[in-house]
RNA sequence: CGCGGGAUGGAGCAGUUUGGUAGCUCGUCGGGCUCAUAACCCGAAGGUCGUUGGUUCGAAUCCAGCUCCCGCAA
């Protein structure tokens, strides 16, 4: 059987364990594999490459770097001459325009991780768990110009835990991802490829999270919003609200009984409690701007004066 | 050189501006009270103040270098 000639497009560590498996697949040869360029990142500003770069520099892979694959005609002439079979996509953060799309002989196909329609867009994971979601799963589609809207190939689902957070879900997921290529790759193989069309009807979207979205307005969320966004957005980007000027991350909280007005903070025996909108909570695992992680219990020995949250 | 906070008994902090015998809230240990207690009362142990050097009669405190931790940002 004649190997598929493949393209691998990703940029984080969540499309690492796919890449891995296309890289040391038998039905496939990795022509190539493009990523977003370096960027400054983490204190100091350094200049960092994408996780899927690294990757490729360390097994000696092909790679193309670039802001937008889209203007890249040079480039995308070469490819031509390869005899792409498959293009996979997977968290590469850009959009993919004709020329790309035309590319493959059997086509590009993109993982995504929510069951399509459900969650289109870059956020599929967080937003499950913001619903209070029991299940979620992987998605691969066939690219079309309309984000996330291409006919499904496959669609496998996922258990979502009570207790689970984004972080597990997140890393569940990368490696779901790949398990979902591997049958992909059979089936295109195999010729057996279905093509089931998405109902747009019960489309939903899953846009970009930002840093912002994770404050904790106590006045106007309930504990269970609250509670859900802690854990959907654990580790990232994290929970916070502001206790006096300073940011303080929120980690867990517990269900407590005080009768508190919404925004209302309550001291008692090392414990700080806040109301939120239709019942009140209690803090436990904190991190205060400049400081180590931390529970509240702690932190209260020090703090002396009067205690503001969201000033 | 992206911006900023921090390092003080086991924990979280104050003290640093105006150098001069190290303090607070907890925890731990012992004792008391109590049917009992996470509550209360009495007492005790525990710190080369991150590290190196400098200034000084004297440095947690002033100056310089170094190490480590963290928030923003990406």
């Amino acid at each position: 059987m004649k190997k598929l000639n493949a393209i691998f497009m990703g940029t984080p560590d969540f499309s690492v364990p796919s890449l891995d498996l296309l890289n040391n697949h038998p039905q496939i040869n990795l022509k190539t594999v493009i990523s977003m360029p370096d960027r400054p990142a983490g204190r100091g500003q350094t200049l960092k490459s994408p996780e899927v770069i690294d990757y490729a520099k360390k097994n000696k892979i092909n790679f193309f770097q670039t802001e937008n694959i889209n203007k890249e005609t040079e480039f995308i002439n070469e490819l031509e001459k390869e005899n792409i079979d498959i293009v996979i996509v997977l968290a590469f953060a850009q959009f993919l325009g004709n020329k790309i799309l035309s590319l493959p002989k059997v086509g590009c196909f993109n993982i995504h991780t929510s069951l399509l329609p459900k969650y289109r867009g870059a956020a599929p994971i967080q937003y499950a768990l913001l619903n209070g979601d029991k299940t979620t799963g992987v998605s691969i589609q066939k690219m079309v110009k309309k984000m996330d809207a291409g006919d499904l190939v496959i669609s496998s689902p996922l258990d979502i835990g009570n207790e689970e957070n984004g972080g597990l879900l997140y890393t569940r997921l990368k490696y779901q991802a790949a398990l979902s290529l591997n049958e992909l790759i059979l089936l295109v193989d195999a010729g057996k490829l279905t093509y089931t069309p998405q109902n747009e009807e019960n489309v939903s979207f899953a846009p970009t999270l930002k840093k912002n979205d994770g404050f904790l307005n106590f006045k106007e969320e309930t504990f269970e919003q609250i509670k859900n966004k802690i854990r959907a957005l654990d580790p990232w980007p994290g929970t916070f609200c502001f206790l006096d000027k300073k940011r303080l991350k929120v980690f867990s909280i517990f269900k407590s009984t005080e009768k508190l007005a919404p925004g209302e903070v309550f001291v008692s025996n090392n414990s700080f409690f806040i109301g939120c909108k239709d019942q009140s909570l209690e803090l436990i695992d904190v991190q205060l701007e400049g400081k180590k992680k931390s529970q509240m219990a702690s932190l209260l020995n020090g703090l002396k004066k009067e205690i503001t949250i969201n000033p």
